[in-house]
RNA sequence: GAUCUCGUAGCUCAGCUGGUAGAGCAGUACACUUUUAAUGUACGGGUCCUGGGUUCGAGUCCCAGCGGGGUCACCA
């Protein structure tokens, strides 16, 4: 048994006196209702009759007239709970034991009766039947929200919040809503897609080669084939391969693995909705991606601008276009075109960025637009032709080989979407990868790993394609509000949780406590049998009658002998 | 990984230069038949994150650890 608190232990009692009454705590049967709570305060008529089910939030107790707050997945509701209506014979019990005595804030119950204002104007529901459908025997935290809309007693602990993300949703409305808005979000762009018929696909999760993007994997191990599998840091060669099977448009929402740090924009599994699509270039996925984010945010807020913190982003189309030697010619001055990689090294050394002998031209380009340029685009803003060495999936530029026709999406200030007119020449792309496994050799850990099943679907034909990446949980983060990436991610990861499991008694009375005593000793501090061994004799005998005082047990005190004994056996 | 910071009742938080652990909400009991942060009276509730150290004395000071958060680094 784990230590618990009075109240828990008040609850427990409550619980087992339900039983003990004929009520089960926690019955089977399903509970019909006819209204959510919402719908039914819309609009809101008197006179009739519902059945609704929730928690109960919040009571006010006034003798033989009670109000409470049922809450459903919809929102609240005020529900009326008078005894004479509830019991209208003899006897009071239901009212007067099981609802004022039995029942707990956010309990379980389902009522049945009918609707009406009252006096002061709020919509209600008086109450003629109740059923328990729950118990909670453990307390919500208790927030309550006062009139001019000021919450109290907030439940705001990040680490609670994130670990226990249930209670988060049950006490704190806006949570709730957030995650209602990433659904939507998500909704919104399948139906983009599929409204034009492309494809929504699965990929594989475990791969035998990390392929699609420079980042460490997880790595796991599959028995059966006795080999390394690592979980997906992309799923962009597989969509590509599914291009060269013939379909036009392909996408998936892939959840992708990294093992790399957290922060707030991190997390190591988040998800990235990628797409690909025949016959089309960059270009055209410019605007297409323009469409899909004005739509997202119309269908999101009913309009094309967001706040975030003091600023406010417009993501009515067109968005601005610039090629990345425009924006960084903007904010530095420089024009780094046809410049070589020395040069390029004294302009990065000019303009204060750290630079070393590993970084080659495109590394030291991107160096200079994330340091210097990154940070201004707080409208969304497309930056285009990217440096040949920075995008080995990406085709190369019609009107100039050292860059590549890719966009990346900017928006406060952040990457959100990155895509590429694909490369399908199956020679460039294997003088790409060699590149890359020779930029591995030469200390760049993220570099790629070399597909050859991917090269060898080249060599059969891929249609000219276009492809894009979006990152779902910053757009999330972006359309909500929110500056975290745990507060658009139901189960951030967190370091586990140490559990203490107790032993029971039992466990104490097999290593020689007498039963009298071993029940008593989780509460007194000895949770489990090592922990009462790890100790001395005389601490334990001490503590045992301290405790045996404190809660005056009417058991003996116990004898320091006894105690040896059972540290011997 | 570096650094700053936090950890006290079920929840939100006070607790000063070290001196018997506090408040509000929640809980229990009683009262109260239209309240809504319900109200009134009374009462109970603590491993002050863990382990060491300094001290006559540690929630408070020092060291180490655990957990969270911030900033930086890392992360196409």
């Amino acid at each position: 048994m784990q230590n618990i608190s009075e109240q828990e232990r008040i609850r427990r009692d409550a619980m087992n006196n339900l039983r003990e009454m004929g009520i089960e705590p926690f019955p089977a049967a399903a509970f019909d209702t006819t209204h959510y709570t919402n719908a039914l305060k819309d609009g809101f008529k008197p006179g009739i009759h519902v059945r609704l089910a929730g928690r109960i939030m919040n009571r006010r107790i006034m003798g033989s007239a009670s109000f409470a707050e049922l809450l459903d997945s919809s929102g609240r509701i005020q529900v009326y709970f008078n005894r004479d209506i509830l019991c209208p014979d003899e006897d009071k019990t239901l009212y007067n034991t099981v609802f004022k005595k039995l029942l707990d804030f956010g309990d379980f119950i389902g009522v049945e009766g009918v609707t009406f204002l009252t006096k002061t104007g709020e919509p209600s529901v008086e109450v003629h039947k109740f059923t328990v459908l729950s118990k909670s025997i453990k307390p919500l935290p208790v927030v309550k929200t006062d009139e001019a809309g000021v919450v109290h007693d907030a439940f705001t602990d990040p680490e609670l919040r994130y670990r226990m993300r249930y209670v988060d949703l049950v006490v704190n409305e806006d949570v709730k809503k957030t995650f209602l808005t990433r659904s939507k979000i998500i909704q919104t762009m399948r139906d983009f897609f599929n409204a034009q018929n492309y494809l929504e696909v699965d990929t594989p999760v475990l791969q035998a080669i990390p392929g699609g993007a420079a980042a460490r994997p997880f790595i796991t191990h599959h028995n059966a084939l006795n080999i390394p599998l690592y979980l997906r840091v992309a799923n962009e060669l597989y969509l590509k391969r599914l291009i060269v099977g013939g379909f036009d448009g392909v996408y998936e929402f892939s959840r992708n693995f990294r093992n790399e740090g957290m922060d707030r924009t991190h997390n190591p599994e988040f998800t990235i909705m990628e797409i690909y699509v025949a016959y089309k270039d960059y270009f055209w996925m410019m605007d297409f991606t323009e469409e899909m984010i004005e739509r997202i945010c119309l269908s999101v807020h009913g309009k094309t601008t967001v706040k975030i913190g003091a600023k406010e982003i417009d993501f009515k189309r067109p968005f601005a276009r610039f090629t990345m030697a425009q924006a960084i010619e903007k904010y530095t001055g420089v024009n780094i075109e046809n410049k070589s990689e020395e040069e390029l090294r004294s302009i990065c050394k000019d303009q204060g960025i750290e630079v070393n002998e590993a970084m080659g031209k495109g590394k030291l380009i991107d160096e200079l637009f994330s340091e210097k340029c990154e940070h201004h685009f707080i409208q969304p803003t497309f930056i285009t032709d990217y440096p040949i060495e920075m995008s080995p999936l990406c085709k190369r530029h019609r009107d100039n080989p050292e860059l590549t026709e890719r966009f990346e999406l900017m928006v406060n200030g952040t990457e959100l979407a990155n895509a590429y007119s694909e490369l399908n020449d199956p020679i460039d792309q294997r003088g790409r990868f060699e590149e890359q496994f020779s930029l591995a050799q030469r200390g760049d850990d993220e570099a790629m790993f070399i597909d050859y099943d991917f090269l060898r679907a080249l060599e059969y034909g891929m249609p000219p394609t276009s492809g894009m990446g979006i990152g779902i949980d910053r757009l999330v983060m972006m359309l909500t509000g929110q500056e975290s990436i745990q507060d658009v991610l139901l189960f951030p990861q967190m370091r586990p949780e140490k559990f203490e499991t107790a032993s029971n008694a039992d466990a104490f009375v097999e290593a020689g406590v007498p039963i009298e005593w071993a029940e008593h000793l989780p509460g007194a501090g000895f949770p489990t049998v090592e922990d009462l061994k790890s100790n001395k004799a005389t601490v334990i005998h001490q503590k045992l009658n301290g405790y045996r005082k404190k809660n005056k047990l009417e058991i003996s005190a116990v004898q320091l002998e006894d105690v040896e004994r059972w540290l011997l056996a």
